[in-house]
DNA sequence: CCCATTAATGAACAGTGTTCGTTATTCTAT
DNA sequence: ATAGAATAACGAACACTGTTCATTAATGGG
């Protein structure tokens, strides 16, 4: 449905009107990589996907790494910053860190893959990462401690996220003998979120408790936030 | 060092001395994960230092799933649980999560798996779970509550953990003319660090903020905590 | 109109996890 | 004690991966 499977196979030379571009094979990939998990979305799968020979690829992204991080700048895009500058701090980073590990979650695969890779200058991040560092100066919080707590609060919604990806019932301690509290707790914990996932209740309670000490922290600062 | 490296190769057949285990090679494959990183690891050069065929290793394990799971029980084996019984329950709880995070913090690649795989009954990570939830209930957190207050707490580790992995400078804003702020607070926040590296900054932060907040959640209870 | 540039094919390479048949040794019954 | 099953190694092969390179053909600028 993506692309007209055409039976005739392209001839060698370069083709009347271009098939490929660099934002079609990142969001090829995106989709593949929704549709089929982490393994759906290797180099050659795109390709076929696409119509075309994997090396063909190589025209308009410089590799895997390459890939992967023009994948996260799309995955990126859907986190809203908005609420800095117009809501009080603590709801703005409430929103953001929301949509930032709903964007994510969707996307497991990436998940791992923001840890490693430096982030480009100039690009949806840095924009994000310039508005809520903003935010937060506007709002009173010392300069030297801003990055420290947003990355500190990052932490948060990528645990988040990658658990997010994890199936209901990972936890689930089975009939172990030795383990009758572990199995009271988990029945309880579940009896408990209804019915909400577990991993989602999990997160806001974790939010919730660490906005609330970040709260206590900011008002010790003695500072009126905005 | 390892294993003497014999230059005559061995001849096909069983060998008087049995050269592999389980244990050997998950360990084996451990330490090569932690001094050549995640590729490092690899089936064929795991075969290699032990100085076997790719195919003798599948006599021992199932395959490479197999292989991940062990190593993370190896690693599940450094977190320290020992505070839960004998220390207040929220002292307990920040050294289980240091423990916990500078175990995977140590091996990067395990990270990402932690999520996707359940976890076997009657295992290590078992018996840790029933040591802090026991641990929380001994001091008065209500059961349903339990669950899903660890699982937030995992989350902002294993986050911690990944944050862990990356380079130093992974946030370096570069010269970008649009993130003035992003350059100031980076910048502070590294001289605000000093010689601790940021990403433990961060980490210890967003552990006592959210320790904080579920200290008053815990006092809301009206409940004398042990 | 020529020619450098671009964008495709297709073959090849080194790497991966995994399976299978073969061989030799050890363990377990009879 | 000896026959046979189970075990644990090798070595070849398979399907897959990302990547490079020579080749071919169409585009677009001077």
């Amino acid at each position: 449905m993506a692309v007209s499977d055409k039976p005739q196979p392209r001839r060698s030379g370069r083709p009347t009107t271009a098939v490929l571009s660099r934002g079609l094979i990142l969001e090829t990939a995106l989709r593949l990589l929704d549709e089929r998990g982490e393994s759906g979305a290797s180099l050659r799968e795109i390709a076929r996907e696409l119509g075309v020979r994997p090396s063909a690829l190589y025209n308009h992204i410089a590799g895997q790494d390459d890939l992967i991080s023009g994948i996260r700048e799309l995955v990126s895009d859907r986190i809203d910053v908005s609420g800095f500058g117009e809501l009080p701090w603590d709801e703005a980073m409430e929103r953001w860190a929301r949509s930032y590990r709903n964007a994510f979650a969707d996307h497991p695969p990436t998940i791992a893959l923001l840890g490693v890779l430096p982030i480009a200058t100039g690009t949806r991040t840095s924009e994000m990462y310039e508005a809520v560092f903003s935010g937060l100066i506007a709002a009173g919080w010392p300069e030297p401690e801003v990055l420290s707590t947003v990355v500190g609060v990052e932490c948060l919604i990528l645990g988040a996220a990658l658990d997010h990806s994890a199936p209901d019932n990972m936890l689930d301690p089975g009939d172990d003998p030795h383990a009758p509290t572990f199995r009271a707790v988990y029945d309880a914990g579940h009896a408990a979120a209804g019915e909400r996932r577990l991993t989602d209740v999990a997160f806001e309670l974790g939010l919730s408790a660490m906005l609330a000490g970040l709260r206590a922290r900011h008002t010790a600062f003695g500072v009126a936030g905005g």
